[in-house]
DNA sequence: GCTTAGCACTCGTTGCCCATGAGTGCTAAT
DNA sequence: ATTAGCACTCATGGGCAACGAGTGCTAAGC
């Protein structure tokens, strides 16, 4: 049996309107005053009929005996399922937001500052993943002396990306040797991304290292420790922590606390939003829904950025179950649209 | 009248110990208690007429008539400043600082893993500015065409530091010309720091530039973009935000609010951070002193710290005016030395 | 003259009772 | 099927008394 087939139409309406109200004020809403607010010209006794259905069903419940109605997980499910008219972004704000990813030159400011729009816009937390780069392709590889025994590597990507990374080496190694060394490497690895660039290291290079060419070997020795350097870990920026103690439910310092060293420690959070990788789109994590205890009165809304049609990020926010669903859906989809916009190549 | 004329030796000795016992459970201090912990053999209404006279000169005060005294502003004041025995800090924990600080490779890691040593050992908030470079010994610089009209130029300071700056060019430069742009610059830059970078550019070399070398005056002019990028802007990184949620003085949501906005906002706090920079020393802000509203209930430990004598950030530590002086106190003195420390090129 | 025992007093805290009112479920009438 | 009516529930908040921690003051003691 379907949510659908279980409810009437008139159920479901109520069960809007019901949202509707509670989402805005967080009190549950009794009989008198959803029979108002529905506009369906009934008495709140006949409100009551349904609203015990609705109870009966699992889609509201009562706090207790002698207050109104508020919406379970199963309820806002539905809602935002099958009810659910998501209002689209005026298109000024659109064009805000374009405007502000035009201005951020560097990754970290530019995810920083997505973040900070999400969580400005919705007044809920903002999260967004640093984009990986695994599949972002190398373009040239250069090598610099820095003393005895290290060396500075320089992985260029593209025009906006650079990464320098530093290794160590047992022996000095000449400017010249240096620039040989870039040059075989770049010459061997350009248009590869970092992970083609390993297996090529780990495969086909292999020879170089054990036959061929022993000065080459030496190259493909730092190569190796370049790129095994993890490619700074995953990661992601929140904003806005602090809006979500503007709600009535989670203005408990104790909830506050768990919920803040969870967007600290990073690990649950970041394990939630790399199940948002896969799919393709606006994904939804009601209460409990996100299996993480601190979430459990929270909702959560994420949808994966890409780069060329591959995903290499996620974003989103974190509120409240008790969420304007409504807006904040378009809000975060677009967001993600318009990110991935910004880091496409462009020049 | 100084304060230490105001009060005999054993109403100093009450203060001190009223102060190490509220410190301790956060619970205004009777006559009774006092009068036990302070091992001095004297009666409760002993104690009482010394409260009384300590209430009078405004080192103490209670928050209601039938409760015990708390320190005021004025009494931490001349705790810290008389009475404070500092303990110093462990040379394992010493050790273990160290040992932390030389995993670090990058800036930005090392300065988030100190201010989360600060907020780990102290149980409060660490902060951390992110050092001035200005005076950075600059060692060699480097360029790598990008493309067309785009240059990579790679500032070396030290072993673990190193910047990357883009460049826009009028025309393509071939790889030799750059090397020997580069070359030329390193020559005559190279030791000097950025101030004085900027103003060798500005004097000295305004010659090559107008006379004697006409290839090397693209060098000149790429200098001089490279080194009037701004050296990206003051900023600080805060550790442990949660810890303060642990007293029950703070644990209130709208100044928890207030506080975690300031700590956001960065203004405020980056004001009072940068007036540090001048003291030589650890420097104290116990409530209403600091100036600003936010921090009326917190109080501030910092130490500027050093590289080469020369002062390049400020770090401390930010919790409720009722914390522990005198463990925070050398823990912020010593981070700051280790810091300074690991800073300084050693090699 | 400093110390201290004694005592009346203050005042925040806790628990209890009760009135209030919002909201319910059920029943019987429409 | 809807609704008016009614008894019932229960969170909320005010009022009140008991309690206890702590005080200031006074008068006695060393």
């Amino acid at each position: 049996m379907t949510a659908e087939s279980e409810l009437n139409e008139r159920a479901q309406h109520l069960l809007k309107v019901l949202i509707d109200r509670y989402v805005h004020d967080g009190e549950p809403v009794g009989s008198r005053t959803l029979a108002r607010d529905s506009r369906l010209d009934l008495s709140p006794a006949t409100v009551r009929n349904v609203m015990a259905d609705l109870e009966e069903t699992g889609f509201v419940r009562s706090p207790h005996t002698s207050a109104g109605r508020v919406p379970t997980v199963k309820g806002y499910r539905f809602f935002v399922d099958s009810l659910l008219t998501v209002k689209p972004l005026e298109s000024v704000e659109v064009g805000r937001l374009r405007a502000q990813l035009d201005l951020d030159v560097n990754m970290k400011e530019l995810v920083g500052s997505v973040s900070n729009m999400l969580s400005g816009l919705t007044r809920l937390a903002g999260v967004v993943t640093l984009p990986r780069r695994d599949h972002a392709a190398l373009r040239r590889i250069e090598f610099l002396p820095l003393s005895e025994n290290r060396v500075l590597a320089i992985l260029v990507f593209s025009e906006r990306e650079v990464q320098n990374r530093i290794i160590h080496t047992e022996r000095a190694y000449s400017q010249a040797e240096l620039q040989r060394a870039a040059n075989y490497l770049t010459e061997h690895l350009a248009g590869k991304d970092l992970t083609e660039v390993r297996r090529s290291l780990i495969h086909e290079m292999q020879e170089t290292r054990e036959t061929v060419n022993r000065i080459m070997a030496h190259a493909v020795r730092m190569a190796e420790q370049v790129f095994s350097q993890t490619t700074e870990e995953e990661d992601y920026v929140v904003a806005g922590q602090t809006n979500l103690m503007d709600f009535r439910e989670l203005c408990d310092v104790d909830k506050l606390r768990h919920l803040f060293e969870a967007f600290n420690e990073k690990r649950e959070i970041l394990h939630l939003l790399d199940q948002c990788v896969k799919a393709q789109g606006v994904q939804i994590f009601i209460g409990e829904e996100s299996g993480y205890q601190v979430l459990d009165e929270c909702s959560v809304v994420t949808a994966p950025y890409a780069v060329d049609d591959r995903v290499v990020g996620v974003l989103g926010v974190i509120g409240p179950t008790r969420m304007a669903y409504d807006r904040v859906i378009p809000i975060v989809d677009t967001t993600a649209r318009l990110l991935g916009a910004a880091l496409n190549p462009r020049d």
